[in-house]
DNA sequence: TAATAACCGAGACGGTACGTCTCGTCTTAGG
DNA sequence: CCTAAGACGAGACGTACCGTCTCGGTTATTA
């Protein structure tokens, strides 16, 4: 019997979220209180569990509504603008101050919650670099790349040394360094 | 009066630190304990308070102890050389049980704890990046790369696919790997 | 407009009941749940509130439920024999394992339940005391007891044994008790 | 190891009654939140139940402490006398607010609670119920009382109007009782 | 040698957040 | 308008961990 009885109520769905994210984003991951969140939410604590089984769960869910966006590849003709493209969106999403406030809490969660890895690596990763290999596939099409272009790796390193800032060195996130691993990609990978 | 009354025992610095990072290992950072070392060390909870300020603080010279290595800056005279044999030594490190474990924990502390990112930033990061460094610049000497390189950006390339990988896809760290970016590196900052 | 829309079903009403008074009896009134009431009754919850405007209010209608027996008064012609039947009737009555097991519940919650005071002092007790009292007043015409009895203290006297037995000493209610406290009755309160 | 680490602080078990105490006489053990005796004993929650495993045992302990009085057995050389001494005493320690009021959810506890029950069975009734033996045993010497009385049955009717009074019809617990319920006693149970 | 001072393990302390539970109310779809 | 189902806001429950403090006792240095 999948309907029967008062049905959740959305309202609460996004107020509790909203808080989550606001209160996340005010203290950071660490100081998030379920308490604080009930309260922000005008809502009770047991509206939140039955919603999500722990305090870590509602991390996860508010951290995908987050990532959660769409993404379409670019094609302007030009790899390197299609690569900048992407490359500025993503120094821009990380760039914002609640991405960046998070995403520490978020990838120690990923090495112990499977289900938040896999919210991560499937939903979210996984959109970004499919879009990013079309432009690398027609990359190759064009000749920028020699055809035995290593994709996988392509991505880890126009991904890597983003977050090895965001998360290590604490170094910016800007246009700069957008273009440099452009740069760096279009001359590493240039057919012989 | 530095020296009087009972001096510390040296047998609990040790064992505190070694609990500590077992205990790191076993269950993550945030799953650790003062009360569950102070067990398994064998000593009181003062014990270890008397030592360290805070958990943060203990964690802090846990891996402080961890990451403390000696790096020495190798001169083959390939510049290509020289990069693997420091790629292979780090692709090494963070491959080991204990670091991958311990690590993303460390980075989620880094973003909250002045403190450690001193440690981590100043105490290891710069020695490993001052070796790289000195092999950058014997490599501009040599010809391999050109003069406007941007070193900095040069480390960040090297260091971000081996996190990336560590930290968000989880994907394996191997020789593979480590060749794969010195080629990069070689190949894309070579002089025009 | 009185007789409009649904009638209420009497069978919620008697399934209420009984399973209040069931889950009572099973693991005293303290423990009672009106979820779990809902539940074995088949029940919705606010088919209970509809019906009763608290927990409270449910208890103490089951306990009326419980308690309400019709009473008359016997005439055999000897005041001890009257006296013996009423006694031997609340013997029977208390010693039943519902009502034993209820009362101390419900004595709790006549402390601070007025309504359920209300009921079972002016509903119940006074129906006893009533039909003691005409037995009183007709062994003071016969000449068995002196015409200054206190028949309020005798009737205390007759139903406090019993009680304190009940809920203090948990010692048996037995036919010895009846005949122990109404032959007590006789002499004490004999004319002089 | 029963005595190392820090003894248990003598003045937090002092608080932690006092005020359990005062709460339960403000307000009725059925309002006594263990927060808000944590609260008024300055002390944490853990203190609380490092000493009692529950709210119950707390109560338990504190109704302990409550009826925990020395009583003498008085020996006027009047059987009548010493019998109202006892009851006196007796009416006068129910018509205190206190142990009126905490009386009926000690009573409903009994029900359930053994360790309640030992406790106020053996440790405190019994004392009470020695004394008035000893009164009983002197009466029957001095030819007060015929040679079969049923002693524990006195007991029951000395006490049992007191209790019914307290627990059931909430009439006055007084200096009238105390004495009617001695005259019954003199006359019922005198010689024949 | 005795006193002094800081150490030691054990564990209680006040505080705070957790996740669970129950209350009495409210909201669905359906009879 | 009733029904069963079950979500809702509120708030107490008992547990767990933090960082501090207290106990009796130990181990050095200083007097």
């Amino acid at each position: 019997m999948p309907d029967r009885g008062r049905p959740r109520d959305v309202r609460a769905d996004r107020a509790i979220l909203a808080s989550a994210l606001e209160l996340m984003a005010e203290q950071g991951v660490h100081a998030l209180r379920i308490d604080d969140v009930a309260a922000r939410a005008g809502v009770g604590k047991a509206t939140i569990y039955r919603r999500y089984r722990s305090k870590d769960e509602l991390v996860v869910e508010a951290v995908g509504k987050l990532i959660d966006r769409e993404i379409e590849v670019p094609d302007s003709g030009s790899t390197r603008t299609d690569l900048l493209v992407l490359m500025r969106e993503a120094v821009g999403f990380y760039g914002e101050t609640l991405a960046a406030t998070v995403m520490p809490s978020i990838v120690d969660e990923l090495s112990r919650n499977e289900e938040l890895a896999a919210l991560v690596r499937d939903g979210y990763l996984k959109g970004r670099r499919a879009a990013l290999q079309v432009v690398f596939e027609r990359g190759i099409e064009r000749g920028d790349f020699h055809r035995e272009l290593d994709i996988e790796f392509a991505l880890d390193v126009l991904a890597g040394p983003l977050f090895y800032r965001l998360l290590v060195t604490a170094d910016p996130l800007d246009d700069a360094l957008a273009q440099a691993v452009v740069d760096l990609i279009m001359r590493g990978f240039a057919p012989t």
